[in-house]
RNA sequence: GCAGGGAUAGCCAAGUUAGGUCAAAGGCGCAGCGUUCAGGGCGCUGUCGUGUAGACGUUCGCAGGUUCGAAUCCUGCUCCCUGCACCA
């Protein structure tokens, strides 16, 4: 695209600006700035290019960040890499290079673009995961955890990839066909020693504070609830004995539903269950079940009975014990009591195999449920139950846990623990030591950083190939010990990035805690929804930890957040597989960074997905290409006019649009506040075309404030236009234009607007082919004073109250009429403005009513007994022809 | 199934937390006019119905209710989206 259709050259304007900011600092945070406003975008994983996702994401926090700058505020906008992970591996196999290598090309690659999209980073705060002078900390936070209790290994039932040859969490592992979030490989299961953090310790917090995070969406808090999923039940112990009398002591099973324990007629323990393990060595059709006909996914529940029978322990009875396929290892005990009368699940299992349904909650006393086609399964009243019977639902569940020998109220947890091992290269060293006598010994503080090793390109981990890097001594008794292969997830890395910038250079701490105290927690968090729950939770939970253990003063690490909607093509994600993108470089390349970044903002509400469209983008850049003109117009100092009652009405508008686009930036309404900035504009350009000569001031007022609106989303434009102004500081740095009140601003707005509108249907209605003159006058004094005492009045009837007044009494009939019809309206009253600013107002205006009709337009007060059916913020219209 | 969020004019979408200038912002589409005007772009206007002076009528998923007054509050229903789920 050839730059001469464009009014200016935006590579030449954005390099420029770039490079100046560069040389002054311009983004810097200073150490000692006082409590700066903290606003921060989810770091990338460097994966070599900027996506649409990560402009629009880096756009919004840019702007924001640019907004209260302007605002007088101290800002810290940093930006990092998220710079571990597997498919830096991969890549490096693929090119025959090394993870490290390649990863931090990728990252000179992404930050020049970065630049290039004007983003106004404090790069000397800039942190990259995979450095030892960042993981260290991880390391050294890991053994903070181990102190606190908070880290424990052991045996696990992992999700595996076989293509990633790694360890997944729960998190990572997507759908009903369990697929890698990665390469959709199908998810195995294998038992391997693991490191785990105990987030579980903090599940009721993690879920109850999170009704206090009300900057943040719905959809996310509940989300983290669901993923939480704190259950409140009673663990009821049930004796299993095989026929010959011989024990399997006691299992627990867990229920929500003690209030159902007489509706039980049967016990399931699950196919993984270790009594089933032992049943199935001797019972073939239990082996054969649990080996062939177990499916866990499957739609029918399926099961096998065993000769096992369990005591049931609130009524003592005998029931029999079946294997079965819906009862999962890892939810609860890995063992249920089966009550198919208010259970679903349980009624299907019942009705398959035969069993007894016994219906033991009712909706009422006297009206037994029909549960042999389904389950009741609301609370209700207690019925069949031995002395039980007659209670309702909630106090027989306390009663019965309460009388029941062994049993006892209990919450359970969706939420695991935190399985952090990974069985690759490119992460965090767990900072251990095996050694033969001492077992896992945690690396001492002065060890660190355990560094990685050269990368070796092998098919396993290459960590556990590096024979000579895992050769250690045992930090406790001296002797040959080995070093821990696994390495962090890097969910690790990003939970406590964000106080790294605070302090990115700090050698003896992973965060200064006094300046972190005081800078936390984040103002304005923005990413996308993707991590609403992993990166999200975990962040919380290292941030709780740390409140306890290394005196953090915040328990939260995020104020608000933003989960910023998708960029899409035709209504889909964009996405490289489907090869519906769009690259911001080639934007950049043809319509420069400020055109992307507009139309990006302007397109929709920041939380909203939209549609990509080139047509808008071009028309984005038509509109800056207009204002770059109107300002060069401007300084070619040919508006030479005074100022008129035109120039007034351009002064309040450029009072509302700052007052009003000041709300919306601050509210991250970007598309409604840039839309002030474009509308400004027109105005501008619809004064300079209608009076004869413009008023210099009055526009360049109005450009001032165009360009200061557009800075935080245009900000190279912006500073160029600044500078053709006459300005000599950043427009960056310059201070937010003064303007009116935005409240006022709108009702002034609102009467021009309906005063314009009346005089159009008017027109229309009574078929006036060509107006010759318009006379508007505005209420008289005595009604705006009617309508006030009408407002204040808490009498029953205002009318008398009016009458008390003489300047309204004196007005006789229109008086008592004007009175009804306050008094009518009494509920709806509000006050508009004052009759002088309503003339001042409609004055001003008038002359976008004379270019309308092309008729005389007249405004005057009321002081005339014409006043006809003017009203506080309604003029009285008279059209003649 | 559970939980959360929704349903607004041709389409997209504000407004609902604090009921009253709300026939309801803005955008798109469509139509008319203008711009020394092919088109495009840009600007102005219109876009529920009726109406020869700014009015009236009907409307905010469906059905009721509260209120002087409801898009907004309450109850029930229908449908859509998102998350979770053989979860005991």
């Amino acid at each position: 695209m050839s730059d001469t259709e464009h009014a200016y050259d935006h590579t030449t304007v954005e390099r420029r600006w770039q490079d100046r900011w560069d040389d002054e600092g311009v983004y810097r945070t200073p150490d000692d700035a006082e409590d700066p406003t903290y606003v921060l975008g989810m770091y990338p994983y460097p994966s070599g290019k900027l996506h649409m996702g990560h402009v629009r994401n880096y756009t919004i926090t840019d702007a924001y960040a640019r907004f209260r700058r302007m605002c007088g505020d101290d800002v810290l906008h940093p930006m990092g890499w998220d710079a571990f992970g597997l498919p830096a591996e991969n890549a490096a196999k693929e090119r025959d290079t090394n993870p490290h290598d390649w990863t931090m090309d990728c990252i000179d690659t992404m930050r020049e673009q970065m630049r290039s999209m004007g983003f106004g980073y404090d790069w000397e705060r800039e942190i990259t995961t995979c450095t030892p002078d960042y993981y260290r900390w991880n390391q050294w936070l890991f053994t903070r955890f181990h102190e606190e209790g908070l880290v424990e290994r052991r045996d696990a039932d992992v999700n595996w990839c076989s293509s990633c040859e790694t360890v997944l969490a729960d998190e990572q592992v997507e759908g009903d066909a369990e697929l890698c979030w990665r390469c959709d490989t199908p998810v195995e299961q294998r038992e391997l020693d693991q490191w785990f953090l105990a987030i579980t310790e903090y599940a009721d917090e993690l879920l109850d504070s999170i009704d206090e995070l009300e900057g943040w969406p719905d959809s996310v808090r509940q989300m983290q609830r669901n993923w939480i999923g704190r259950q409140e039940g009673t663990r009821l112990p049930f004796e299993v004995q095989d026929p010959d009398g011989d024990d399997h002591g006691t299992v627990e099973a867990f229920t929500t539903r003690a209030d159902t324990a007489y509706g039980a007629t049967f016990f399931a323990l699950a196919p993984g269950h270790e009594i089933t393990q032992a049943v199935a060595e001797r019972d073939d059709d239990v082996a054969h079940f649990v080996e062939e006909e177990a499916d866990p996914d499957g739609e029918e529940p399926n099961g096998v009975a065993t000769d096992l029978t369990a005591t049931n322990p609130v009524t003592g009875e005998e029931l029999p014990v079946y294997v079965a396929d819906f009862v999962l290892s890892d939810v609860g005990t890995g063992a249920l009591m089966g009550v198919p009368g208010h259970d679903e699940r349980d009624h299907e299992f019942a009705s398959a195999l035969g069993l007894d349904i016994r219906p033991v909650v009712a909706p009422d006393e006297d009206e037994i449920p029909d549960v042999s086609e389904s389950a009741y399964t609301d609370d209700g009243v207690v019925v069949n139950s031995g002395d039980y019977s007659g209670l309702d639902s909630e106090t027989a569940r306390e009663q019965i846990t309460a009388d029941t020998a062994g049993a006892e109220t209990t919450t359970q947890y969706r939420l695991r623990d935190w399985g952090i091992s990974r069985q690759r290269y490119w992460g965090t060293p767990i900072p251990v030591v095996h050694c033969d006598d001492c077992g896992p010994v945690m690396v001492p503080d002065e060890a660190l950083p355990v560094e990685l090793p050269e990368f070796i390109n092998t098919t396993g981990n290459p960590l556990d190939a590096a024979e000579e890097w895992k050769r250690a001594t045992c930090p406790d008794c001296g002797d040959e010990a080995t070093r821990e292969t696994d390495t962090m997830d890097t969910f690790v890395d990003s939970s406590w990035y964000f106080l790294r910038y605070v302090s990115p250079e700090l050698s003896d701490a992973p965060f200064d805690r006094e300046r972190s105290n005081e800078w936390l927690p984040v103002d304005q968090y923005v990413g996308g929804d993707e991590h609403a729950v992993m990166h999200l939770l975990y962040s919380r939970f290292f941030t709780k930890v740390l409140a306890d253990a290394e005196g953090l003063a915040h328990r939260e690490p995020f104020e608000n957040l933003l989960a910023q909607g998708m960029v899409q093509l035709d209504g889909a994600k964009m996405s490289k597989s489907v090869g519906n993108t769009v690259s911001p470089q080639r934007i950049v390349e043809e319509y420069g960074a400020d055109t992307a970044r507009l139309f990006i903002m302007e397109a929709a509400q920041p939380a909203r997905d939209f549609d990509w469209s080139e047509q808008g983008v071009r028309s984005t850049r038509a509109f800056l290409d207009r204002l770059h003109e109107q300002v060069s117009a401007l300084t070619e100092g040919s508006y030479d006019g005074k100022r008129g009652t035109t120039a007034e009405y351009v002064d309040s508008e450029i009072d509302a649009a700052v007052a009003i686009a000041a709300d919306e930036y601050d509210d991250l309404r970007f598309n409604v506040a840039v839309r002030e900035a474009q509308n400004l504009s027109r105005t501008l350009a619809g004064y300079v075309e209608y009076v004869d000569a413009p008023h210099a001031e009055t526009v360049e007022r109005g450009l001032n404030a165009v360009v200061s609106l557009l800075a935080p989303v245009a900000p190279h434009l912006a500073e160029e236009l600044w500078t053709t102004l006459g300005h000599d500081e950043f427009v960056a740095e310059a201070a937010w234009p003064a303007g009116g009140d935005a409240e006022t601003a709108t009702a002034r707005r609102d009467l021009v607007e309906n005063t314009r509108e009346d005089v159009r249907d008017i027109v229309d209605v009574a078929g006036i082919e060509d107006p010759e003159r318009i006379d508007v006058t505005v209420t008289p004094d005595w009604k705006y004073e009617a309508l006030g005492i009408a407002i204040e009045s808490d009498a029953p009837n205002v009318i008398s109250e009016l009458m008390s007044e003489p300047s309204i009494r004196e007005q006789g009939d229109a008086a008592a009429s004007y009175g009804q019809t306050l008094q009518e309206n009494r509920e709806a009253l509000t006050r508009p403005l004052d009759p002088e600013t309503e003339y001042e107002t409609l004055r001003r205006a008038a002359w976008l009513i004379e270019r309308e009709f092309d008729a005389a337009v007249r405004v005057q007060t009321a002081d005339a007994d014409d006043a006809g059916h003017a009203e506080p913020g309604r003029p009285a219209i008279d059209i003649t022809e």
